[in-house]
DNA sequence: TGAATCAGCACCAGTTTAGTGCTATTTCGT
DNA sequence: ACGAAATAGCACTAAACTGGTGCTGATTCA
């Protein structure tokens, strides 16, 4: 199944909201943290999974968190730095596409059987990669950034 | 989650191995057919779920299929005529990236609620048109190539 | 103190995946 | 005609994953 989890796209729509939050702060000082529940209002989605998905990301770093009453979330780093990429591994592991790791370490154990003989284990790492590099290419900036919304490539008018 | 199924895999092989058999033909005529037993005594994988594979394949018009004693499966079309994305959507459904089909057709059935204020829609709408074009743009015969292997994109030297 | 808020864990129900069973139908070879 | 080989079709199971919830702690501000 080539589908993000719904965990991620909530993830993901929390990480614009703090990005946009990120993008109002007066230069040089820190945005102000945004709770869970916060962001959970302006959106129609449960929050107590939203939360989840922000207690990972925190847990891969991405936000930073502060508890207590009135802590939240708030980008831990540039929005420009934080690219699609890593968005995905952190919340749902990085896209293996096949169930062959593929790079690096020998045989592990997890993998198939096949992986001595089979013929399509390269090329797909080489798909593989092509859509890590699509991936990596897209940072959250331009995921937030609502002007530029060109949806030319697949304008599917109407 | 962005992996393929084992029923694409194995699809995959299969395809690949009907590829060599078409290339080996002599020019201008049809290749042998191959059966789903003969294709899986090349590879460890349950032949029984291989020919689940075929099957599908079948009806999805991509391999021809003979039945009966000496029957068996070969391409429907050139290789080079086959792109992953069709096999892809045939083996495991049209890549959707996101749970809202979101081209054409409007607020149809099976949607989230988010849509109507999801600030990640039409980008994500863009990336996935991205992986398509990715996808799109490998033909069966590139997959089935094994001269062409160039691992360079990410040669992970080991 | 107490409310708000994050953190951690554990749980449940529904769907998907991987894999198998069985039967019918078609075709070839004898 | 007969039987073996092969695809077609359906139905089924066990495990994994997904979406979603409960609850209990820990932390911080008012
Ligand atoms: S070795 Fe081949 S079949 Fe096994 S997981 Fe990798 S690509 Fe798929
Ligand atoms: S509308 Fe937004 S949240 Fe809903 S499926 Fe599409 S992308 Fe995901």
């Amino acid at each position: 199944m080539l589908k993000l989890t719904k965990r991620t796209e909530y993830g993901l729509i929390a990480l614009v909201h703090l990005a946009d939050q990120a993008a109002a702060a007066p230069e040089g000082t820190l945005a102000e943290v945004v709770s869970a529940r916060a962001i959970g209002d302006q959106f129609p989605i449960p929050r107590r999974l939203l939360a989840e998905s922000l207690k990972a990301l925190q847990a891969g770093g991405l936000v930073d968190s502060t508890r207590g009453s009135q802590g939240g979330y708030r980008l831990a780093r540039a929005a420009e730095s934080i690219s699609l990429g890593e968005i995905v591994t952190v919340l749902e592991g990085a896209p293996s596409l096949t169930s062959c790791a593929g790079l690096g370490a020998a045989s592990a154990g997890g993998g198939c059987d096949v992986e001595p003989v089979c013929p399509i284990r390269s090329p797909l790492a080489r798909l593989r990669s092509g859509i890590w590099a699509l991936l990596e290419g897209v940072s959250l900036q331009a995921l937030a950034d609502r002007s530029v919304n060109p949806v030319a490539l697949f304008s599917a008018a109407s």
